[in-house]
DNA sequence: GTTAGCACTCTCACCAGTTGAGTGCCAACC
DNA sequence: GGTTGGCACTCAACTGGTGAGAGTGCTAAC
């Protein structure tokens, strides 16, 4: 089917001005270009004749292809991949929008659950895809506090502070003849508090066992405690907590998906949690910015669209991702400049909680 | 455009028959109805041109309606708002069924955010359509619980757990010399628990006035007791928190949405969450099961679909709703059976809580 | 009131012809 | 040798026409 694709070595600065021109203008029109509108919209000085033979060779070399003979080029998924590696420059994000992001940050409730949200809707909307972003999650979690509530005379509210801000919530269910009236609770709590406060699963686990059975309200205290070492061991063992996403009618809307059947494949594959969880944990542990296009992707579903994906956070403390998730033909440009300025500002963010 | 209509009166028995055999063919079939089919599929007694009189009969009455002169019936929206309102019984829930919803109930951890995400999970994969449900929010809540934690030497985190089992979290930026460490934020904590605990937002304000300013500690309770308030009020104005949505996929694949402008639409619609939230906060109003069905939605987006939606919880203290969103041709004795179960279910769940 | 028969209407699928955009190739040119 | 204008070729997209099929509405007879 594909002609014989030579292996993509550098590229004359021509052919790369016209592979750009080409993504350009289909990136804005959607539709495949020619080798007339390129000499006519881009000042390139040579007839298209000479373009055609151009596009020819781009054609060779994998980067375009055309949908039937007389059609315009559209980029592969290889062309944008050499794009995005050797052409693009990241266009950093305009000023005026860099204020206007950092002026809403300011105006959200100060708490880092809000705030990866409003990445996810302002990289929604800056980029005109959808946004993604996952909350800052530790390595290993800490435990920060916790706190016991009776709720009746039979159950009680198990509430777990992680260091890094999260919340777990728990009901434990009491059993037998074991003591449950607030004041003992109370007591249950201090005892794990002294004893758990700053440490991780493992640890709290070693920490428990001095607990003495013979004591009520010990007892207890060892029953919940065990309760709360599997939900942070639990909780350390997801790799991603929770992706959230924004906009996803912004990517609906791209004329690509006007059949039906591709815009469910889409929609799926924004509902595909579990591929979105391991792309974000394999930038978590990238460290930078990552471009995943088209087919690179290897869910069937995926494989019409590009992820652009930025870790925020500390390393060795908390990591996140932000990103956007948008049809193959999206400005990479754009994009990565504005995930790369977004994740800067939530490493500011995260850095005040820290310092 | 639109023939005459008379107003619907009592229909006799046999029209009745006829009017629900069309909405049953339709609703498995998603294809318009002709007279031959009924008079085969259905043992009806009579001649298709006898049935054929009696579905024009229909169409008079603005119960059905053909897309073109050579097409069969389809139901219209009132169609189907009579069939709810004077035909259909509710289908019970088979009993295996409702076996296997109370053995996954069981499997979940034991926590009312759980529930009603399982909830709307199962509504899904039951009857098909897109499930949906709210948490449980009480009219006014209560206070149960504040606990304050030192994050550095100017933040700390406060966790705010009211009576029905909800959490807010909030950052807490202290002022000039205000108290900082831990012990002192344990003894403003100790103060707020003792005065605001059981308390309404109202209430707790009151409450907070006798704290004094020239007393360190009691000035920092003062500060984020008003911050709780705050926050309780917040709470307290929002009808609803949110609306949990699952398989969206579901109504998404209905052939009656092929063309994709059509599935945007329906897409768009369900993240139409204002609307959603008005029509929930009715439900939950009028305290029994409601269907809306197409055009009865005012938003446009909404006009294609139906809803079947049901209160659970305890009227007074606590009320949320599950339900779900399906094409206006969905299979309404189903839902409304399903619905009811799983309202039914969520109201022994929540009387557990609060037993 | 019910039925069989029949003319009528309208969608849908299929087909052939036409148009136009864009290509690939080639001979001529600088 | 790279570049260019010219030209034949290809193929999707549109157009109009035709026939089949489904289902209706009407009417006359039962």
């Amino acid at each position: 089917m594909a002609r014989r694709r030579r292996p993509v070595g550098p590229l004359d600065l021509r052919s790369q001005a016209i592979l750009r021109a080409v993504i350009e203008e289909y990136v804005t029109s959607a539709i495949p270009v020619g080798s007339q509108a390129l000499v006519e919209r881009y000042g390139l000085g040579v007839s298209s004749a000479t373009v055609r033979s151009i596009l020819a060779e781009l054609e060779m070399n994998g980067l375009l292809t055309h949908p039937h003979t007389s059609a315009g080029r559209i980029p592969t998924d290889a062309g944008y991949r050499f794009f995005v590696e050797s052409i693009v420059e990241a266009v950093p994000l305009p000023a005026i929008e860099q204020l206007m992001i950092r002026h809403q940050f300011g105006q959200v409730e100060f708490a880092s659950e809000h705030w990866f949200r409003l990445a996810a809707t302002t990289l929604a909307s800056v980029t005109r895809a959808a946004g993604l972003a996952t909350p800052a999650k530790p390595r290993d979690a800490h435990i920060r506090r916790i706190d016991l509530v009776a709720i009746n005379e039979r159950m009680a509210s198990l509430i777990l502070v992680l260091r890094e801000g999260s919340i777990k919530q728990a009901l434990i269910t009491l059993e037998g003849d074991e003591a449950i009236d607030q004041p003992t609770l109370n007591k249950a709590a201090a005892i794990l508090n002294t004893r758990l406060v700053d440490q991780t699963a493992q640890r709290a686990a070693a920490r428990l066992a001095t607990l003495r059975d013979d004591d009520r309200v010990e007892a207890l205290a060892r029953r919940v405690g065990a309760r709360i070492v599997r939900i942070v061991q639990e909780y350390d063992a997801t790799a991603i907590e929770e992706v959230f996403s924004d906009g996803l009618l912004n990517v609906m809307e791209a004329p690509e998906f006007a059949q039906s059947d591709k815009l469910r494949r889409v929609f799926s594959a924004l509902e595909n949690r579990s591929y979105l969880g391991e792309l974000v944990g394999s930038v978590a542990g990238a460290g930078r910015i990552q471009v995943f296009i088209g087919h690179e992707n290897q869910p069937l579903e995926m494989q019409d669209v590009s992820l652009v994906l930025a870790p925020y956070g500390r390393p060795g403390r908390a990591i996140g991702v932000v990103g956007v998730l948008g049809p193959t033909r999206m400005s990479y440009s754009q994009a990565i400049g504005t995930v790369r300025f977004v994740s800067g500002l939530m490493n500011e963010l995260v850095d005040h909680l820290y310092a």
